[in-house]
DNA sequence: CCTTGACTTAGAGCTAACTCTAAGTCGTAT
DNA sequence: ATACGACTTAGAGTTAGCTCTAAGTCAAGG
């Protein structure tokens, strides 16, 4: 049982467009054709799609995605460059997602710094810098000891 | 005291040609200049780059930035469009993150499936398909039996 | 005075990842 | 048979975000 590319775009999100992209980029060389050259996606083809956007999505080029690609279709002799690859790919995700989370507490701050400030019906009410100087005082001071609060 | 478009390149992380481009963008209209037009930044304007660096990476696109450094530009009467703008903020990241938290758990199977086809030799050790299909079983259960009918 | 080096500008060039166009083929429905 | 719509291709165009170049200004050191 065979997809269109129209349906596989439906399934995955990605348009026909981009899916001929990627072809052409070399990132599909497990589709199959019919006689008169229209692609034929199977269930298995989704799969791949899959794991090309986890690796896009997650800041691999296009370019370094075609090379695991090319790795799969060469075989067991690849196996540990595909392992690595994903150990590696873990490291940048471990990354991106500290990185989020210290970018989400800027953020929060900068909520809490506007309600203050709605409350107060203006910014004014934080030039003193009362709370910047403290909450500097806090950091530095959870910067030399951890504290023990645990479980 | 002031710093040089290079010291704080070097502060910042980011180069001093797309500091110039920043502020040619509008990013930057609260940094001043000598006489003879030489940029002067001063602290705060550190604590500025730090928000602006913030949003572009986080995911929002230049021009959005600049529509934020204008309306801080204009004072109290937009307190409210940016404390929206960050809970809109906050709420793009939670989803970031979320999602990457879905791409690691499918690299972390990516990399359990390549240990067990290394220490086998071979990645036919999953050929069988039955960590798969007992997945599969998993989330389908429910959804399953389409007639598809299709060329 | 002259050189050096850091800065200035406008604007051109680059890269990644699409995004679209034009011209053409194919298979089915009227 | 012919029209329709979905597909095919090569290749051009677009966008964001830089990245760099060329030509010029300016202040300090030899």
């Amino acid at each position: 049982m065979y997809y269109t590319i129209a349906q596989i775009a439906e399934k995955t999100g990605l348009t026909a467009h981009t899916l001929r992209y990627y072809d052409k980029e070399g990132l599909l060389p497990f589709v199959e054709r019919s006689g008169s050259g229209i692609r034929q996606f199977k269930e298995i083809d989704i799969e791949w799609l899959a794991v090309i956007s986890c690796l896009k999505d997650t800041g691999m080029p296009v370019k370094q995605v075609k090379v695991f690609i090319d790795w799969c279709m060469l075989g067991d002799k690849t196996l540990r460059q595909r392992h690595n690859l994903f150990l590696e790919q873990k490291k940048q995700v471990d990354a991106q997602i500290a990185q989020l989370k210290k970018y989400l507490k800027k953020i929060n701050y900068k909520i809490a710094y506007y309600e203050t400030a709605l409350k107060a019906g203006t910014e004014k009410v934080h030039t003193s810098q009362k709370c910047r100087t403290q909450a500097k005082k806090k950091m530095l001071a959870g910067a030399k000891k951890k504290p023990a609060k645990r479980r």
